[in-house]
DNA sequence: TGGATGACGTTCT
DNA sequence: AAGAACGCCATCC
C-alpha cells in the first residue's frame, strides 16, 4: 500500500515529458508539499521496485538554472545519467543539466 | 510516542 | 568558491 503523499509525487513525476527534467523541490511543490523535497527522493527510492515510473527525470538543483544527478549510489547515478542522455538530455562538461533547455514546469505545460 | 533518516535546498562560514 | 550547518517533513523502527 502506497501513502497518499507518495501517490501525489508519482502523479507529478509521471507527467514529466520525455527529454525533460524537474528538480526534487519542484516536484514537491507541484505535489502540494513545497518544503518536502527530501520526501520526493525517498518516494522515488521506494518506487524503484514498486511501480513503473520515469524516476530518472527528477534531479537535484545545484544552482539557479542548473541541476545535476543527486543519487548517492554511484551505480544508480550512472544509470540515471545514461537513461537521460538516451532520451536527449545533454550534460555539460561538469555534469550539469541546463534547466533553461531541459527543465519542465507542469503549470506551463509546453 | 520519539528520535533517527535521507535521490533536498538554502544559508552561513 | 567549497564545505559545513541547518531547516524541512513523511516514514521507519
Amino acid at each position: 500500500m502506497v501513502s497518499k503523499a507518495y501517490e501525489r509525487v508519482y502523479a507529478v513525476v509521471r507527467a514529466i515529458p520525455r527529454g525533460r527534467v524537474m528538480t526534487y523541490g519542484q516536484v514537491a511543490s507541484a505535489a502540494g508539499m513545497p518544503r518536502a523535497a527530501r520526501l520526493v527522493g525517498t518516494a522515488l527510492r521506494v518506487a524503484l521496485s514498486a511501480t513503473p515510473l520515469p524516476w530518472q527525470r527528477v534531479v537535484g538543483q545545484r544552482r539557479p538554472g542548473f541541476a545535476a544527478i543527486s543519487i548517492k549510489d554511484p551505480v544508480g547515478g550512472a544509470m540515471q545519467r545514461k537513461l537521460l542522455m538516451k532520451e536527449g538530455v545533454r550534460f555539460t562538461d561538469t555534469g550539469a543539466i541546463d534547466l533553461t533547455w531541459f527543465g519542465w514546469s507542469p503549470r506551463r505545460r509546453k
